[in-house]
DNA sequence: AAGTGGTCTAGACCACCAA
DNA sequence: TGGTGGTCTAGACCACTTA
C-alpha cells in the first residue's frame, strides 16, 4: 500500500492516494476503478470511508460514478465535460451553452515572454508552443484563442498532423496531462486590426478578454490561453454560489 | 411533521424539509437549528441520514457547521459571504478579493420596463425600485452599479434612510429574503457619456458589462443588478470546476 | 463535564446494469 | 444472477466548544 500521511482523516489519506493514483496512470481515463469493497479490502479501510474518497473525486470531477456499472476516470472527451471550461451561451439561455466550430489552427515555436514564464511558472526563455484558432458560432467567427503551453510538456506538440476541437482531450490521452482547475480573469478591451482580420469586427469595438490558466491534477500549470470574444450574440455565463 | 413526498430518498426529503423551514424563517438567519440528535429523534431518521442534509445544506452555503458548536443559518454580514458574490480582484492576485466602497446610492419607484418584467418574472407594468450606486476601489470609481427589485418583494425599500454596502444582508434581516444564487451574464460593451459621468472614462472605452439576477432560496428572482466595471485596474476572476 | 459536530465502522437492503 | 453503486441504520470514538 502507498504510504499514507497518518495525520489526516482515513478518508482524505485514501482521497490522496487515489488522485495519485490516477495522476500516475495507474487507471487510464474512462477505465473503471476497482469497486469499493475491492479498494476498502486493499487499503483496510471500510466501504464508508472508500465511498466518501470517491464522492469527493466526484465532486471534483476526477472521476464519473455509475449506479450498477462502477467509477471510471473522467474524460475530456464525454459531453459533459467537454463544455465543462467552455462558458459561452446566448443571453437568457438557462443552461444551454452553444456548440463552437472550430477554424484550422496555426502552431508556432518560439520562447516564453517575461509574462507567460511568470504566469505558467517556466524559467525564463523556456521554449513554448502558440497555438491559434478562431472559433465560430453559428458560422460567424465570434473567438479568436491563443493558447500557450510549455513545450516540456507537451514534446512535438507542434507536429501533431490534426489538433482537435478541444485542446484538453489531446493533453490528455496522448500527453497523460488531466486539466482539471482552470483560472480565469476576465475584463473588456477595444479591437484593435488583429481583432479586424480574425473576427471580422470594426477597431475600437468592444471585446470580452478572458485569460486563463489551466492547471493539470498534479497542479502543473499546462496552458496559458488568452480568448477574445465578440459578445454581441454571446455572452460569458455563470451561476455563482 | 411536516408533509414529505415520498418517493426520494429519505436525506433528500430532510433536506427540503429543513429548505422550507428556513425559508419559513423558523430558524432566523445566524440562529442555531437544533441538533443532529434533535433533528434526528424529530423527523424519526437517523443521525446520519441528517448529516447528510446538513452537509448538502453547508454546500450550498445555506447553513455554517462549527464542530463543537452546532449548526447557524448562513448570514450575509459574515465576511465569507460578504464577498461571494462579489468576484473583482487584482490581475494576478490568488482569491484575494478587493475591498469596494460605496457611494450613496439613489432611489427611485417607477414601472418595470418589458425586459425587466421578463427578466424577473413579473407581470408587465410592475412596480419596482431602481437604486443605483458607484462603488469606488482605492478610492477610483471603478464600477457603477443598477439594481432593480420588485416592490412587491420589498415594500417601502425605497423610503429606508440609510441603503447598507450590500443589498443582500438588507434584504436577508428586514424583508426576510435570502439571496442564494445568482447567474450572471458577462459581455463587453462601450462607456457612454452616463459612464464618463459615474466613473470619469473617455466614452469609447471598454467596459465589462455584468448582468445579474439574484435567486432568493424560495427560487423567486429578487434583484436585476446591471454592473459596469472599468476593468484598467481590476479584472473579474473565477475558478472553473 | 456535557453537548456538539466529525470520523469510522459494520451490516442491511435497494436500484440498476450486464452477462 | 451476481456485482456495482446508493441509501439507511446504529453505535462507537474523537475533537472541539462552552460553562
Amino acid at each position: 500500500m502507498d504510504p499514507i500521511p497518518d495525520f489526516q482523516p482515513l478518508y482524505k489519506q485514501v482521497y490522496h492516494v487515489l488522485v495519485r493514483r490516477i495522476a500516475e496512470g495507474q487507471w487510464r481515463p474512462a477505465e473503471a476503478l476497482p469497486s469499493e469493497h475491492a479498494l476498502a479490502a486493499e487499503l483496510r479501510v471500510s466501504q464508508g470511508t472508500v465511498r466518501k474518497a470517491l464522492d469527493a473525486l466526484a465532486a471534483e470531477n476526477l472521476v464519473v460514478r455509475y449506479q450498477g456499472k462502477g467509477t471510471y476516470v473522467a474524460e475530456h472527451t464525454q459531453e459533459h465535460s467537454l463544455f465543462r471550461f467552455f462558458r459561452l451561451a446566448r443571453p437568457g439561455a438557462e443552461g444551454e451553452h452553444v456548440i463552437p466550430e472550430s477554424t484550422e489552427a496555426s502552431c508556432k515555436r518560439r520562447a516564453a515572454t517575461a509574462a507567460e514564464s511568470t504566469k505558467l511558472h517556466l524559467s525564463r526563455g523556456a521554449t513554448v508552443v502558440e497555438i491559434k484558432r478562431v472559433r465560430l458560432i453559428d458560422g460567424v467567427p465570434t473567438v479568436s484563442e491563443k493558447s500557450v503551453v510549455p513545450l516540456q510538456l507537451f514534446p512535438e506538440i507542434d507536429h501533431q498532423d490534426a489538433l482537435p476541437n478541444t485542446l484538453y482531450s489531446l493533453y490528455q490521452s496522448v500527453y497523460g496531462v488531466n486539466i482539471v482547475l482552470a483560472k480565469e480573469e476576465l475584463s473588456a478591451v477595444l479591437a484593435t486590426k488583429a481583432d479586424e482580420k480574425d473576427l471580422g469586427i470594426k477597431p475600437g469595438s468592444p471585446l470580452l478578454r478572458i485569460e486563463r490558466i489551466a492547471m493539470s491534477i498534479n497542479g502543473e500549470r499546462a496552458e496559458l490561453r488568452t480568448s477574445r470574444c465578440d459578445t454581441r450574440n454571446i455572452v460569458y455565463a455563470i451561476d455563482v454560489s
